[in-house]
Formats: C-alpha cells, structure tokens, sequence
DNA sequence: AAGATGCCGAACCGTACGGTACGGTACGCA
DNA sequence: TGCGTACCGTACCGTACGGTTCGGCATCTT
C-alpha cells in the first residue's frame, strides 16, 4: 500500500482541534451514509454531539463546512514517496502496476465518491469553487506521484514521451476508462473494482507497449 | 457529424404531447442554467406557461419529472449508422477520429453534462436509479456504434482484440481520460475541450498501436 | 345551449432546512 | 468565590420547496 489513512492527522494540519476533526468525520459519516440530504447543519450537530451554534462559529456557514471537511478528508490520504532504488524494466512495471491499484482503491473509496458527488452538485449552482478544491488537493498529491514515476522512468530511459502530463493522462485513461462515472452514477464500487482490477495489469502492458523503451 | 439532434422527435417517439416536450424542453433549460436547484415544480411551471397541476398529471411527481427529462432528451440524440463501405485502413482511422471528435462533443455537451449532475446527485441517496437510465439510454447508443466500427475492423483484419467491449474501454480512456469528470466537476467545458480535439487524433493512434493489425 | 374536459393561475398546507438567539452548564483563572 | 469562556440543547424565525386544492376560462362534444 502507497497511500496511508491517518488516524486524525488532517486535523492539526489544516489548525483545527481534535474536536473539531472528531465532529467532521461524524460529518463524513453522515455524507458518505446518506449524501447531500443527509448532510443538514441540525444532523451534523446531532451526530457529533454538539451544538449548531459551535457549528457556525467553527466552520462559517454550511459551505465552509463542507470545505473543511473536504481539506480535512485530503489531509488523511498521504502518497509514499518511491524507492529511489535503481529502476529496471521490472521494477518500473511493478511499481507502474501497485499505482494503478493504488489509483483504483482511491478512485472506489467510499468517502471519495461521496465528496466527488457533492462537488459535482454544487458545481452546476456555484462555480467550480469546490471541484477546484477536491481536484487540487486530492488529485494532485496522486498526479504527483504518477509524474514522479513516469520522469523517474523517462530518466533511466525505460520510458519515451514528449509531455509527462500528456503520458499520465493515457496512463490514467487506460487504468480508469470509465469507471470512475459509473461508480459516480450509482453502479455497486465493489463490483466495478472487482472487474476493473484485473484491468490494472493489461493497463499497464498497454502503457509500455506506447511509451516503453524496447529492450 | 454522426449525431444528430432533432427538433422534438424525443417527444412523439416516447408517446408524449408536443406541448409536454416544449415543457421538458424548458425544464432542461432551467437545469442546465441553474442546476438542480433550479429545477424546481413552480419553477418549471413559470417557465413553461403551464400549471403545476398539469405538471403533476403528466408526470407524476418531481421523480417522474426527472426522468421524463433524461428519456425525452436521449431520444434526440440518434446515431448514424457507420457506411457500410469496404473499410481499409485509412477508412478505420478516418471513422475511429470522427467517433472521438463525436464522443466529446456529446460529452462536454451542457445539457448532458447537467443530467449527469442532476443523476450523480440523485445517485446517492437513493440506488442507481437515474443512473442506470442515463446509462442505457444515453451511452448504450454511442457505444453500439463503437462497437460496431470495432467489430467491422475485426473483420476487416485490421484490428485485433480479445473481447470488443474491452477494446473499447481502452479506447474510451484514451480518448477521454479524465476529461469528463473534471468538466462535471465544474472546469470550463469550452477551454477543456479545446484542450482534448487535438488528442483525439493521438488517442486514435495510441489504439491502433494497440490494437492494429500491423500491415 | 349545456355539460364535460383540459388547463391555467393562485392560494394553500405541511415539512424541512439554514441560520440565530437564549438559557444552562462545566471548566479555567484570578 | 466570583467571573469569563466555551460549549451544549433547544427553541425559534424566515424561507423555500413538493404537492394539493380550487375557482375560472376556453374549447370541444352532443
């Protein structure tokens, strides 16, 4: 495994008190239960045990909260660096394979397909301010990672491409296809990822057959 | 262009009154100008001249509305069959671009992309209910038509795959990526897909390098 | 001419939500 | 002991929505 949940370290990162984290991942809860609906101030505050009232004064108003809570989700989810180890044509494709499996856990996680459909909703009223967000702190730590990789191959010219971005968004293509939508859309997560994981492997054949070096 | 939009043909083909599908044609309207929050009985009623009664008579309740709304516009979007013509190479490659180009234009479309939003909302509290009918409805219809160039190419000898509905998630994620879910998430479609045509050729390429039979 | 039908516009009802205010309580500090 | 602070629980307010009801009007039928 790459990526580490950490018990309440999102917390203290984003300043917020051990209280305060506790009551966003009741809110969480809440969320990933019941979706958006669930998600009222007077249930938040039932189901972490306080007050409206400490609600406003923490979090502003409904939105901050949600954005705290999004933050403070993105806080849990850290990406390991990679072994600097000497890379090889088998160790590229090893470590190419566990971030595709890595980027399908994510992708299938609970907490995150509720987040992404809450940013998606508030999307169409009120700017992309939250899918903004969700896509900088959350897609980006495992963008990172990928680019890292992919320049770490290009380096010890197991890899060709002209753009890294470019080669990641094939890499990502070819892992994801649509399923990431479906999950989106209601279609059981674990099922998909049952059907997708084997994917993982053919993903990552497909990939060095386009931008692998031939040796 | 292989998609056609017509006038009110999703009206007449799903036993509806050519007022109904003036009503629907508005409440889409609302939706993609306001998203879900928009969409609402009184709403619909004031900008469609009619009644909520009639809305309620017509369509049962809000749900019934909903899906009323995605059946009406998926019966607008037809695809053309492919030409039946002997396909060579260039033809395949021909008609392989011109399904991407297509694939993106429906997908940065803004009235699918707000039935998307409206359906990933609904999507969690309650099944896959919307999700499953935007799905059969909406992208059963583009993927026959991929399927069919795809098994056309088949047998044609100049493609080669185990099994077509994989190929054509591999081609569905290299064309897309991660394209549809940054514009559901609120990312300017215009810019976006501007960014993504020229990929599209690139994308072609990267499939028959996987999948084309060498020649 | 008279009833029936279909529809509009508006009023209405119950509910639920976001946000605020208030009384009460536990705890730290002088 | 007294005071401030932070918090809980609850009640409250305004608003907005889904859904129903009702009076009125226009068109069609017999």
């Amino acid at each position: 495994m790459h990526f580490v949940e950490q018990g309440r370290a999102g917390a203290a990162a984003a300043g917020l008190t051990e209280r305060q984290g506790a009551v966003l991942e009741r809110a969480l809860g809440l969320l990933v239960e019941g979706g958006e609906r669930a998600l009222t101030t007077a249930g938040v505050a039932r189901a972490a045990n306080c007050s409206k009232e400490s609600l406003y004064k923490w979090f502003g108003d409904r939105d901050g909260l949600i954005s705290a809570m999004i933050t403070y989700q993105a806080g849990k989810v850290r990406t390991v660096e990679a072994s600097a180890g000497a890379l090889t044509a088998e160790t590229l494709r090893k470590h190419l394979f566990a971030f595709a499996c890595d980027l399908i856990d994510v992708l299938s996680g609970d907490v995150s397909l509720a987040l992404n459909r809450l940013a998606i909703g508030q999307a169409s009223r009120e700017g992309a301010g939250l899918g903004r967000l969700l896509q900088e702190r959350g897609r980006r730590q495992i963008g990172k990672r990928a680019a890292a990789l992919l320049e770490a191959g290009r380096k010890a010219k197991l890899l060709a491409f002209d753009k890294a971005d470019e080669a990641y968004g094939t890499l990502y293509g070819l892992i994801v296809s649509d399923m990431h939508l479906r999950m989106l859309l209601g279609e059981d997560a674990a099922a998909l990822k049952k059907e997708f994981s084997p994917r993982a492997e053919k993903a990552v054949d497909a990939f060095l057959t386009l931008h692998g070096v031939k040796g």
